[in-house]
DNA sequence: AAGACGAAAGTGGTTGA
DNA sequence: TCAACAACTTTCGTCTT
């Protein structure tokens, strides 16, 4: 869903170009982007969806934004149309100027910026998709000039966490904060801020996402991996996913999948590496033994061992 | 002695009046 | 703008292995 514009906010002029194709809005007299491609659709947040099992929130997926956006150069006018304009030819003159310095001003922060998103990108080992989607949600942030007021780092920490997020590969905001340098609050604070301005919206994560990693980082055997993502499964058909924090959630079920395979961790070292604390994961894992009937399992398990 | 457990108080953020 | 609220954390004392 695209809304029309009739006024360009930045000039007021109604001269209005309106691409499809791209998605783009662009005004002829200022060259002002107005609008790429909005999406509607997709969840803001965890928190209200009491719904059963609803598979439906695939429906905002990924959308055309394909554009890393070339011709980005407007200019005002040419050379050659400056004669005809007889007395505006000061004011377009200095329109001109104006925007010439903008356009370089822009042009030398985002280079700065591209250049620290793929220090942060490479240290967090994030795939080049992923990169360019984080490049491309700072590019527009940076047309909205949602960075003023805000440092350029913590701007491109967030575009890359909500890159992250999109692309079905989530860091905590732990590891983006441990990689950019940049307080985890200040980065939720812009992602949020950004996205919002931007009307990105994003899917509440599934922590099913972030299970690999932290397996891994345990050094758990595939089976043990696996029988989490199991039970992750059945914890999202039993409701107990909504309105948690995803990484809690998927430390529990790591926990106990640990348990059952014979492989235990300890509570704080599934805890370290989930970045949630040992409480969490107790709370979480106690819903899981309720809720699902794994308490029985873990027995079962128990007794073999003796 | 280390780990698991749970109660209680505190934090940061959202929501709805 | 503010109060209620939910999720999560911190801290700390107690029980279990």
């Amino acid at each position: 869903m695209t809304t029309y514009v009739k006024k360009c906010p930045e000039c007021g002029s109604t001269n209005i170009f309106y691409n499809k194709e791209k998605g783009e809005i662009i005004c002829k007299d200022c060259g002002y982007v107005i609008e790429e491609s909005m999406v509607d659709f997709g969840q803001e947040w965890r928190e209200f969806e009491s719904e059963a099992g609803e598979k439906r929130r695939r429906t905002g997926a990924p959308m055309t934004y394909t554009e890393f956006d070339m011709g980005l150069g407007t200019e005002v006018g040419k050379t050659a149309d400056i004669s005809k304009l007889g007395k505006e030819k000061g004011k377009f003159l200095r329109l001109r100027k104006w925007q010439y310095r903008i356009s370089t001003a822009i042009e030398r922060n985002l280079k700065l910026a591209l250049a620290e998103l793929k220090r942060v990108s490479s240290y967090l080992k994030l795939p080049a998709s992923v990169e360019e989607e984080a490049a491309r949600i700072y590019r527009l942030a940076v047309q909205r000039g949602l960075v003023r007021g805000r440092s350029m780092e913590s701007v491109v920490a967030g575009a890359l966490y909500a890159a992250c997020r999109r692309h079905d590969v989530p860091r905590t905001l732990d590891e983006l904060s441990e990689a950019s340098g940049i307080e985890k609050k200040e980065i939720g604070r812009t992602y949020r801020f950004v996205t919002r301005e931007l009307e990105i919206r994003i899917r509440p994560s599934n922590p099913a996402d972030y299970i690999p990693r932290f397996a891994s980082a345990l050094k758990l055997s595939p089976e043990a991996q696996s029988k989490a993502v199991e039970i992750l499964e059945k914890a999202q058909k039993a409701e107990l996913t909504s309105g948690r924090g995803p990484t809690g959630i998927a430390a529990a079920a790591l926990y106990v999948a640990a348990l059952m395979h014979g492989e235990k961790r300890t509570q704080r070292e599934v805890a370290d590496v989930a970045g949630v604390t040992e409480v969490t994961i107790r709370n979480r894992y106690k819903e899981l033994l309720d809720e699902l009937k794994l308490a029985k399992e873990l027995k079962k398990i128990k007794k073999k061992r003796k």
